[in-house]
DNA sequence: GATGAATGAGACTTCATTCAT
DNA sequence: GATGAATGAAGTCTCATTCAT
């Protein structure tokens, strides 16, 4: 059926990538191999190689985004919650999951070539219900202060996962994911406490 | 002189991206077009079109880098010296600095593949100490208090201006820059007062 | 099937070279129009230009080294074996045979770069095999005296072909290819009885 | 003055093909180089490439061909004289004589290119004068019978030089280069006495 | 539907030649 | 007269795409 052999062709693309090369820098004929189908074929199921990337990226994003919100857990509590967002990202980040691979190889103007417009500001609204979720979930049990602005506090929440973020990625800093953490929740706390 | 004609070409290339093509899509005939020179010239200064473009990056980030320390200002307190600097940072992002144009052509993956690993640590030892400086004058002025390890006032500080940085190029949280930068002081001086 | 292409190739420079381009100013566009393929085709089936080149020598060489020693007849005797030989390499010379067209084309020089030094000592030994095939004959009836010394024998008849070449190829010494021939079975006959 | 520059080109580019390089390929800036001239004044001497390499060529066999005459001698009797031309002989090829370098280095076709048919006729005119000189020395001092038409006479001594040039270059054979020069005598003797 | 041989546009790069100094 | 920086025509090779099987 088409869409198996769309995501046939997907998979063979996030393959490459994890293998190391970039997304500019794949051959047609190179993920018709790792698909394990004929190069002619790719041309049956997408119009042109920009079509098979472009795809390939909104796939991987969807599926990785609807794994991420499915961890999520609101039912243990808040900081429950929040470490195990961090736990999930830091795993991401540290195992080079599909998505993360890929956008590490295209630049944010690629990726404008590839994605809509709209499809990036749909993901970002996506985003940003998810942080108020999470934010409501921490007034509902008074971790943070209420009359504080909602645009505050998502400016926090963004920064303390942006820094965590940072401090996993950039082992010149020189701290465990734990500590980082730990930073993370304290930094939470004490600029919306 | 050498040096001259290689500028002219690093002008070029910035010149090309400006006008919103990206780093890799460029063509050896463009670069020579856009620097006034002929095609076969390039190849007197540089010896491949990968040569060039990674030059023009180190050329690029350096020349933004010193000016972005030029305008750092120690002499006006902690607060004036930290608002400067988001001032700067959003003065770069909003007007596509050059160097925040050619990163956003590139991922992560090619920037490796242009930029020695060498010369990336470098360059973040060079950001780490000149955050350090800025969290010293904070100590010293009694902003911040001095019993948080350092690597929790770093990560505060990373974190407000990321999410400073975040907020600016996201219109979608629908923040001015002046509010997002009152959040960014707030946010430091709660998390680490 | 790939050989059939590759042959096709062989032919298509073949035929440049009868027409007078000599090989190291062959185009790739050239070889392919004349062999009736598209440019990329070429790249199908061989790495390079030189690759096509290379191959091209050792084809021609194998093809006409078959044919020339098909045309050996030991069985009616010695000399008109020998007046055989002078007539097909006559021929080879004086129609342009493939081989003797590529030869004329490239300078000892080249041909190292082009077939390795072992492909050269294997096709030499191959010929002195050959000249000794046909001095045992000679041997046998009673032709040349036995007493000689056989790298005698060989130089005197290495000797006379090349005379009968070198007579063949400069028309300046005004004789025609039967009288070659005649003063090359009499050099023989007199020199080595 | 103008014919020392365009001699200091010559032995440029021979010194450049003595070191391996082939004609064909040299570039015109190595010329120069070689040369210890810049690569605009080749330009004030030659109108082209072609006409460097033609020239050289040209430079190269009269200034052979001369010193090749200069060391015949006619005057210590014909054998002398004959061996003295195969030592002559195998020191040019052995030790790589700059004609013999450059000759090795392009085809007979390209040959043509650059000397025109003209110059070859005459080279071969001249040559053949000097198979007529020695013949008619040899036939003065009674060495080989006068009965024999010039041109049967001719064919020999061509016949005996050209084997004894392949004796020389071609190791495999396993004769030394005096027993070449003996063998060349003897066949000489034999064919002509 | 699946394939991969064939293709040619177009990329990078070289280098003979010019010309201002 | 001497130079070499500048040039662009032209070469080799790649690779997205097509299409006959």
């Amino acid at each position: 059926m088409s869409e198996e052999k769309k995501t046939q062709v997907y998979l063979g693309v996030i393959s490459l990538v994890q293998q190391g090369r970039s997304l500019n820098e794949l051959k047609v004929s190179e993920i018709a191999e790792a698909s394990g189908i004929g190069k002619g074929t790719c041309y049956e199921y997408f119009s042109s190689k920009e079509e098979i990337i472009r795809e390939t990226l909104l796939y991987t994003f969807h599926k990785e985004f609807d794994s991420f919100c499915g961890l999520l857990q609101f039912d243990q509590g808040f900081e429950a919650g929040f470490r195990q967002i961090l736990t999930v990202m830091e795993k991401a980040l540290s195992q080079f999951s599909p998505f993360q691979t890929l956008m590490s190889s295209v630049g944010k103007r690629e990726l404008k070539q590839y994605v809509s417009e709209e499809a990036m500001e749909n993901i970002m609204r996506q985003m940003i219900r998810l942080i108020d979720l999470l934010l409501d979930q921490a007034l509902q049990e008074g971790v943070i202060e209420p009359q504080r602005p909602r645009e505050y506090q998502r400016f926090v929440l963004i920064g303390v996962m942006q820094a965590y973020c940072f401090q996993i990625t950039n082992p010149q800093l020189q701290i465990s994911a734990a500590q980082a953490a730990d930073y993370a929740w304290q930094g939470l706390r004490e600029a919306l406490a």
